[in-house]
DNA sequence: TCTATACTGTGAAATAATTCACTTAAAAAC
DNA sequence: GTTTTTAAGTGAATTATTTCACAGTATAGA
């Protein structure tokens, strides 16, 4: 298969969860067109996107929901449960780490770091939280894949550096600094000021 | 000015974020490939994307960082201040209400709504609070052109509903589904899920 | 003051993404 | 059983975006 553009991937992503919301609502067969109506896109592209994932539909019936999540999970591989950690226990961190949802989409939040031994021993959560210090020692005992940064920016590149260090293949950084990481490492930025600023340019 | 590609908004956005830092550091001049390297683009696009908006740097030093930031400013509406509220005050919507940062960039959260009465008297904030029944009024009084969802998915698209009917121009969804909007409101999904499928996908 | 340099700014070229137009095929309707 | 309809699949055309190449120039340094 030839490798995706960015464009497409983030495209099947909201397909692939806007198919759980389909089988929610027990429809079984969805069409091109009804897909590029639930995601703000048009029905050529989304033909596009998936035959260029090589997933087929059927004539007048458009494709069956519940068989093209599975397609769609294996070729992009989110069918495999990732582990994932979050450093930075403040007032985002533990909204984060106790969102049950992460879960069901196969996302496993196994881990919380923070520095502040005092945050540590307040936190009330089912997840088990560790001192940064343990990080490396966590990250390989758990085969943790995802790091999740939800500190103050000061600490952001110092905490995706530990992360990088200790194994982790994806960043997911909630800070709003840029920081870089190794080649190599999917890096993504959630950047909430930006998308404040995106909304008033658009005005 | 020819109207803006959402790449080159999403970028330009990116830059103005930028330049804060910049500013911070003491940095007056800026070149085209440093900006790139900060971004993770090319230097090509930057200045095509600055040229696009009309600002102009100079030969041998690069943009200078203040102007530049006054000027992107000026060109995407991002200089005058934007009143946001919140619906749904929950683990989510209160570490947003009191994240103060918004306010430094000039998104300030006048209001936070939720439906349980319970929940509002609990909250210990500096914003003041509502019950969604008074959306409307509060939004009109304070000018509130944004609204930031919070709420769970079964009722964010009432929620957004509300938003839109009370007067807000722009919509961000934390929730996980696409909601619709009519015509003319800007919107905008901040799906967490989504992003870590989309670095699973890049793994 | 002069010169070499390191930048910008921008048309042109290359590449990428989207849209279109049309073929095919299965289901539904009659 | 035949016809009609609806939607997938896909090369070709179009449109958009990015990259390139280089002319022009203000600055730093001599
Ligand atoms: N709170 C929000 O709604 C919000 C919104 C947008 C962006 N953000 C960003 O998310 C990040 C976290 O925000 P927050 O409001 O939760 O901040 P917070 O101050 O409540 O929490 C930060 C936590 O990080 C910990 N920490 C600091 N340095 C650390 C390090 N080196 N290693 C490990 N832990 C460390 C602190 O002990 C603290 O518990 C910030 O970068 C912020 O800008 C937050
Ligand atoms: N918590 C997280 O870290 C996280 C992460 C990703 C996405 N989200 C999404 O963000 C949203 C909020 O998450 P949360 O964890 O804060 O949920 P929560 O259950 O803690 O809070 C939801 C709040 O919304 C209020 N609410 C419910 N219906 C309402 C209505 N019709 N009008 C006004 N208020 C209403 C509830 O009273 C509650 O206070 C959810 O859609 C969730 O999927 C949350």
């Amino acid at each position: 298969m030839k490798d995706l553009s960015n464009n497409t991937i983030e495209r099947i992503c909201k397909i692939f969860g806007y198919l759980d919301a389909l089988q929610k609502k027990e429809i079984g067969f969805i069409s091109s067109r009804e897909l590029a109506q639930g995601l703000g896109t048009t029905e050529y592209t989304v033909r596009k996107d998936l035959s260029t994932l090589g997933v087929t539909g059927h004539t007048r019936r458009g494709y069956d929901v519940k068989l093209l999540k599975t397609q769609l999970g294996e070729k992009l591989h989110l069918t495999q449960k990732r582990k994932a950690g979050i450093v930075g226990l403040g007032r985002l961190g533990t909204a984060l780490l106790d969102y049950e949802k992460f879960k069901v989409d196969g996302f496993e939040i196994v881990a919380g770091f923070d520095c502040s031994i005092n945050k540590l021993e307040r936190i009330r959560t089912q997840i088990d939280v560790f001192s940064v210090n343990d990080l490396k020692r966590v990250v390989a005992e758990r085969h943790i894949e995802l790091g999740i940064i939800a500190v103050p920016e000061a600490a952001a590149q110092n905490v995706a550096d530990t992360l990088c260090a200790a194994g982790v293949k994806g960043i997911l950084n909630f800070s709003p600094v840029k920081v870089t990481v190794p080649e190599g490492i999917v890096y993504l930025d959630m950047d909430f000021t930006n998308a404040l600023r995106f909304i008033a340019a658009r005005l």
